[in-house]
DNA sequence: GGAATAGTGTCTGTAAGACAATATAGA
DNA sequence: TCTATATTGTCTTACAGACACTATTCC
């Protein structure tokens, strides 16, 4: 610093997306492959660089969230998960990588016939197994981000982001059993998740399932963090084990 | 991105630091009087550039703690905070800031006689008032960190992160009290806190007080989260009424 | 002994977990 | 009727919070 003529380096800013969404009762998350170099043909996380140097950051999430996902910023969570700079982690220099987490509830077949038609749906135990082979360091990008929606479910109401404007309370605790990997009394799960104070309404109306009766449908309340929170069990349950 | 002479932007990147610590019994964070524009003579937060385009992100950290706070990476818990990047936010240009949360137990004026003797510890209540007018946007980034310890005392053993390598339970309360601004039962917290398996562990040894009956040391235990998590009460008690 | 802080015992209300029982749909 | 799911009720246990009480130091 001694030096007069120094000047900060430089480096190339990129945003990437942990997109989170459940499907068939499974947490997935959205990969693209790739088609340029580098990790070319490898499974990779939507993202991108900025696009010129004054675009604002959530500004840049939002268009590769459009861009590679179809999803635009309504109905959808969208919150800053870290910054990946480790030197080498791109060949092509100095990238650092402000990676946000997306959690959407399941819409028509968001991928199909956008930009991003190479963009799949994949199981986030398959995405992390050891097989995956995920371009860069977006495997721990994306075990960050299911360790992030794995503890807000806890004190936050971002479970009600997974599902879409109403839902029932058997969806709702089907996101809490796909993303904790456990099995949820559906008795007790009712009258706890009705118990914390303005983490869902009633919507007034019900929805008819295939078989049973019919649930009532509720939508997301005005508490965003949840007191007292959610308690995650810390046994292993019968589904947690299987997966194991 | 259909024009082949696009090139990705380049930004500057920062390394900022929130540096908590407890100072009689009060939650404090360090910051340095600037000495060259822009905001010359205006509070900041201590950070800086990367030195050069090779260097790590925590490595920047663990050095501007050591330039700015005479504070080694020893005994001293430090976390990525967050990516502060909105356009204009810096007048030199686009830089973008990852911040870090230090928590240091309190030592021996860090600040005496370092390159950085224009530091000094500030109370958090008083850094985050209105009229503190901090450099850039470093009071968002103090109320982010601030808010960050306090919802990590919750569920993870950072607590202990404020406390030299033994420390009292009654040490360890007032860290409790002093972030969170509340009022806590020595008696509860006391048999609370020593349930909570692998939080803390007895070192043997016993140190005398002011006056009053000696108290038994503890040390850190292996345990990063904490199961179950330590209740932040919610409804305002003496202390918090009194600094409200 | 008195003052001050450390540490223990006990009670009570609340909430979580287990699980029986009832309600409402389709077949 | 049976089946399947939704919703309610009840019981037991664990824990948070209030607080009396004992222990150990210095004066």
């Amino acid at each position: 610093m001694s030096d007069d003529r120094w000047v900060a380096p430089t480096v190339l800013l990129a945003v990437d997306l942990v997109i989170l969404t459940l499907r068939d009762s499974r947490l997935q998350v959205l990969l693209v492959q790739r088609g340029v170099e580098p990790y070319r043909g490898a499974l990779a996380l939507p993202g991108g660089f900025l696009n010129h140097a004054e675009e604002d950051l959530p500004a840049a999430a939002h268009r590769e969230l459009a861009e590679e996902a179809g999803l635009s910023a309504d109905q959808l969570h969208l919150e800053q998960l870290g910054v990946y700079g480790t030197p080498g982690r791109d060949p092509r220099g100095r990238v650092v990588s402000v990676a946000y987490l997306a959690v959407a509830p399941r819409l028509p077949e968001p991928t199909a016939g956008t930009d991003a038609s190479d963009a799949c749906w994949t199981p986030t135990d398959r995405a992390l197994s050891p097989d995956a082979r995920l371009a860069f360091d977006h495997r721990r990008i994306v075990a960050d981000g299911v360790e992030r929606a794995r503890a807000k479910l806890e004190y936050s109401a971002l479970a009600t982001a997974f599902c879409g404007p109403t839902f029932t309370i058997s969806e709702l605790r089907d996101v809490y059993e796909a993303v904790w990997g456990v099995s949820l009394d559906p008795r007790n799960f009712y009258r706890k998740v009705q118990s914390v104070d303005g983490f869902i309404v009633p919507a007034g109306t019900t929805r008819k399932t295939d078989t049973g009766r019919p649930a009532r449908l509720f939508r997301p309340g005005p508490r965003e963090a949840l007191h007292p929170p959610m308690t995650r069990p810390t046994q292993p349950t019968d589904k947690e084990t299987a997966e194991a």
